[in-house]
Parts: C-alpha cells; structure tokens; sequence
DNA sequence: TTCGATTAAAGAAAATATTCATTATTATTT
DNA sequence: AAATAATAATGAATATTTTCTTTAATCGAA
C-alpha cells in the first residue's frame, strides 16, 4: 500500500485540469475570430476529442451551456481563466539556477498564466548576486531569512541528488506548493503540493511513440 | 467519437513510460551510493509509491529481477536508458525562438537524455541570424531547403495562433515527432508523434490542487 | 404553432490503470 | 538440511477515466 493516502474525494480529474488549458487556448482563438458562442460539438471536432469529455471536463466549473447554442466564448474564457488559478498573480521562488532554472527564468509566458518568479536562489558563487532577466539570484542560506509570507509557490530546478533536501528546506519555509523538475520523487507532508513536471519524462514518452524501442 | 482511432494494442501504458525516468533518477542515485542490487520494494518505499506498479512498470523492459535480492543497479539503468531512447542521440530542430523556445536552447539536460537541438527557426528579424547557446537561428523558410533526414524531431514553440500551421509545416518536411509546448491540440496523420507538454497544464493542476479555487 | 435538428447534461457501459492477493523462488538463518 | 523471510512475477479485483447512450431543452424552419 502507497503510504500517501491522498482521499481523493471530489478533486476534479487530473486529466480534465491538463485539458482545461489546451480548451482556453482555443477559445481564446475563437474569440479573435470574433465567434460568441461556441458548443462543445465544435470544440470536439476542431480539437480531435470526444464531445462529452469536453462537456464533462467543462462541468467541473461554474458555467453552463445552452442547448442548441454552445458556450459563451468571453464568459467561458473568464471562467476558465478564474478555475485555472491564471487571473490571480502567484509569487514564486526558483530553487536550482542551473540550466534548467535559467531557462524557465527566460520564459516570460509564465507572468500570463499567473506565476512571477520574484527572486532565485543557488549555491554557486558564480551566479550569486548576479540577476537574470530582473530576477535577483541569492544564496540558498538567505531563503530562511525572508520569510515571505506573499511567497508559496518554489520552483525546483536543482540537480536531483539535492532535490529532496532542498524540497524540505522549502517546505520549512512556508513554501506550499513547489513545481518539481526534477525526476525525482519528493516526499512531503499532505500540507505541500508537489507537482512534477519532468521534461525528460514527456521525451521518453515521444520517443517510445516514434518507435525508437524496437519493440 | 474521436477522428483518431488509434489502436493502442501492446503499447506500453504512458503512465507507465512517465514514471520510468523518475526509477532511472532513484537508481542513479542508489549507484552513486555504491549499492549493487535495488528491490521493487525498497525503491517503492523510497519513493512512495506501489511496489507492484514498480514490477509492473519494469516488466515492460527486458529486464528480469532476482528473488529476494532485486535488480542489478547497474544493468537496470543501461536497460532503462535504452529502453527510453535516452542513449540514442535524436536531433532536433527548433521552432519559434521566442522566450519559451529561448529556455529550452538555454537548457543543456536535453542532451543527456538524448536530444540535440542543431538549429532554430523563427521569423523575427531581430533574432534571425543569430545564435544562442551555439545553435544557429535561421528563417523558417529556410527550413524546407535544409531537408535534412537525419533530423526526425521538431520542438514547436511558437505562439498558438501559428502552431498547427508550423506543425503542418514541420510534418512537410519530413520530421516524425513533434515536442508541443504550445497549449493547441495539434492535428497531423499518424505518421507524426504528437507529444503535449504545457507548462501551464502543470501550473494549472498545481494552483487547483493548492486550493486556487474555492471548490 | 409544429416539426426537425442540434445541443448540454447526466447516467450507463466500456476501457484503462492501479492495487491487492497468490504463487514460486531463493538467499539467509537455524 | 530444513525452516524462514524476502522477493519477483502473475493474475484477480478494484478504482478511475473515457466513451457511449439517453433525455430534455430550444433554436430555427416550415
């Protein structure tokens, strides 16, 4: 048995939440085709998808549909927008300004979809006190003494042998949620979310697909 | 019903596939502690997860394990890595050297799990002709006379509005995975390898499940 | 107004993935 | 040498997700 009992109890899916934006994305070309409504059947048709999960995924929020006519473009982006957690601007810290840090540090996409990474932190003195992109990169020592309480979310970007350790170092102080690039599997308390996002782990999916492994 | 039919007879669950990298990081690490054998047991405790999903997933490679000691660390890890396509070298090309496709040139991971990026469109003036990190960015229309075999992988990192059109583009020109970074839903025959990875899904899972939204 | 076509929504069925239970094997201990 | 405990592997049961089916609503046309 997981010793993680997670009660899943009325979460919405996680496969519905990673579709939700890939539905925001195309509403949002709609709307610059000036359509008002748009019905799931659409939606279906121009995505690839089947038009109930699009009908199902979008009954996770607050809006409705009306029969015969699809969903309101401008409300549903609204809605959608609100459900996903994008309209509200998240701060966050960058644990790791190695390759991969630097790299989400040059992503500037992610002030839209509400994260501003605000300050970095590394053990590498040839990077402390230098700024990438405007973002201030401190020693990983200087993290305790902040104690920002505006601050929940970490990035973790540091190599994996430190991932777990600097996970706890986060989660002591006061992180509640912290985007995990790294392979490794952190192991927190029912009070952090941990969500991973592994790169490399999308690239061995593509590259199983493309028939790279011969069987 | 869906367009796509595809017939996913044998192939190996992609959950599954995600997870391996995330064994291939904990055995990495368990060599670099000088360990010989690894138990599905042990490394389902260390990483909190089911010891039968780790049998499970690991059948899936030719490896087998021995009662009561385990895998070879050392031989899981070769059969891993070449089972993930991560020993093979790919190249790849890059499209849209925007600030997200800007990050992915900055990180040098990829290379380890075998992708190379070797060049980069855009159609920006201001960075055509430029490099970054050593790799050259060209026109994209340069791109249908480069028509190199050799390259089978495309990163798709331009804004929405274009992405099936480059997609389309990229499948023209004979590249036979498509990396999407882009939040569309891209629609090719079956001779192209799709693989989505959003960044902003990921956000969007970790914002709901950090209590974002109300309920 | 009446009919037909289109749609959202909700529930049922099917497919998929995870977890549980069992068996056989083999190091280690007695 | 026998007993014990730890383990991989396999198949069964459960849980989850997706797809299918049905129903009710309503817009537009006749």
């Amino acid at each position: 048995m997981s010793s993680e009992n997670k009660k899943k109890e009325g979460l919405v899916p996680e496969p519905s939440l990673r579709r939700m934006p890939c539905y925001l994305a195309y509403l949002k070309l709609a709307k610059r085709r000036n359509q008002e409504f748009v019905s799931s059947t659409h939606i279906a048709r121009d995505m690839g998808v089947d038009p109930t999960q699009v009908t199902k995924d979008l009954s996770y929020t607050s809006i409705v549909g009306k029969t015969r006519v699809g969903y309101e473009v401008n409300a549903l982006i609204e809605v959608l927008e609100d459900f996903l957690g994008f309209t509200k601007l998240d701060k966050a810290y960058l644990f790791g300004a190695g390759s991969l840090g630097n790299a989400l540090l040059h992503d500037h996409g992610l002030d839209q979809y509400g994260l501003k990474i605000v300050a970095a932190f590394d053990v590498d003195p040839k990077v402390i006190g230098r700024s990438i992109e405007g973002v201030p990169i401190f020693h990983v020592s200087e993290f305790e003494k902040m104690k920002d309480e505006n601050v929940q979310v970490g990035i973790l970007t540091v190599p994996a042998e430190f991932a777990q350790d600097v996970a706890q170092l986060m989660a002591a102080g006061g992180i509640k949620g912290i985007w995990n690039f790294t392979p490794i599997r952190i192991r927190l308390g029912d009070d952090v979310v941990v969500q991973d996002t592994s790169l490399y782990a999308h690239l061995a999916v593509m590259f199983n697909r493309m028939g790279h492994v011969k069987k």
